[in-house]
DNA sequence: TGCCGCTATTCATAAAAAAGCATAACGGAC
DNA sequence: GTCCGTTATGCTTTTTTATGAATAGCGGCA
């Protein structure tokens, strides 16, 4: 009987709209960020990707909700910020809750595999 | 009450060994599809994939795990040419039953989501 | 022995995605 | 009106990924 490999299941969820993409795992996270630091700049610097790419992502998510998620301020003091609306607070927890249900679902089939 | 958008959730489930992916939707419809034709390049042509890449994966498959799921030949009759082993038909059919699990569910959860 | 179609592998090229740089506009505080 | 840090955006460069071409080797079979 030889040694058998370990394996394991994983499982990515995201949420679909129209036009695309509308919630995945790293989107939420970059939500709980903004509303960690008030802004889209430093959020992006604390996951370490470009402000480009944070800034494309939040606007694609407030495009596509019925409400927008992030509710941004231009100039004025500490030049402006980012902050997170009820309903982006919302979208957060209905995100980890579907996606808790889903990956305890795998943890459990995850034991049985064998190949 | 504005027109609400229609949101779906979506999964992708995947295996995963010590060095990396195993089996995924991608190298699932490779093997059936191998298991078809009765060879890599027929298989690769069949999904519009290139051979480098196909040949690849299931490099890639048969060195992760404990049997390999594809029998090859060289040469002789035909030219050679490649099988599905038993595990490797079995593996298609462990993976469909824990992609359906997860798809079901999601399928359930989806119809809940309010954005 | 020569033929055939497939596996096996390298290498250069192309396409796509991400990162980085530069800069304009904003508006409250002083 | 000047200053500041942020949003907002285009453009260039880099990095990553995928594709395609080219070639060797294999082994039954006529």
């Amino acid at each position: 009987m030889k040694a058998k490999k370990k394996y394991s299941a994983r499982v990515r969820v995201w949420v679909e709209e129209a036009n695309g993409l509308f919630l995945g795992k790293g989107r939420v996270i970059l939500l709980e960020n903004i509303g960690k630091t008030g802004s889209i700049t430093n959020a992006a610097k604390m996951l370490k990707m470009s402000y480009r790419q944070a800034w494309q992502m939040v606007k694609d998510m407030n495009d596509q909700a019925n409400v927008p998620l992030v509710e941004k301020s231009l100039g004025g003091k500490g030049g402006g910020g980012a902050a997170l609306t009820d309903a982006g607070k919302k979208a957060i927890k209905s995100f980890h809750g579907l996606e808790k249900k889903v990956t305890d679902l795998i943890v459990k089939e995850s034991k049985k595999l064998t190949f």
